[in-house]
DNA sequence: ATGTTCGTTCGTATTTTATCGAACTATCTA
DNA sequence: TAGATAGTTCGATAAAATACGAACGAACAT
């Protein structure tokens, strides 16, 4: 398995989760995954290609958003919203309402 | 002078937000515009070109982030607080604290 | 009128980001 | 072992954003 790199809680920066959220499907699978424990990537393809996805996630894996874990041959993502809210209070909560 | 229109209150989007938040000038522009009560361009030039400035401030006031107000010769920007806080509750607080 | 200042607009070059198919890896199952 | 499934990685292309000089326009002063 891809050993994922996730940044630590307390390295994630701004600009990075701020380009990670500036875009429109990645925005979607932050809301979707604020409203679930956690989803395989598959839950969250839409029509698109399978590739796509998986940049989205590694942008969103980078930025310290968003957790990834295998688990048998799925790979299962969470937000990660406690190291979030620790590391900048109150910014996922007003985009997730926007 | 050149008419500027800023989208009014109600229809700032959140994309165009993040986006616009999402580049190390501008939010170094709107850091500092939020400790002052408004600037003109120049005083947020740095070492940069006016046209890549001014090309920021355009994104900043499409997005609903800046007003632009000619006075005179120059151009005064002021943060639009109140607006960003009405339609996204927190996040500006979150941000420039980051 | 002329010149100056402040900022915009235009055109282009460069860089970054997104998109998608194809090949690949790892895990599970039959 | 062969086949299926879930995602990643690679490579090419396309689209978008940034950067910057040069020319322009409006407001003001002399």
């Amino acid at each position: 398995m891809p050993a994922y790199d996730h940044p630590d809680a307390s390295s994630i920066e701004l600009m990075p989760v701020l380009r990670a959220l500036a875009d429109p499907i990645r925005l979607e699978v932050v809301r979707h995954l604020a409203g679930v424990p956690c989803a395989n990537c598959a839950a969250l393809l839409g029509d698109r290609p399978k590739s796509s996805m998986s940049h989205h996630f590694h942008v969103l894996r980078e930025a310290g958003l968003v957790h990834t874990e295998a688990q048998g041959v799925q790979h299962i993502n969470s937000l990660r919203r406690a190291d979030l809210d620790a590391r900048f209070p109150g910014l996922l909560d007003a985009i997730l309402k926007g």
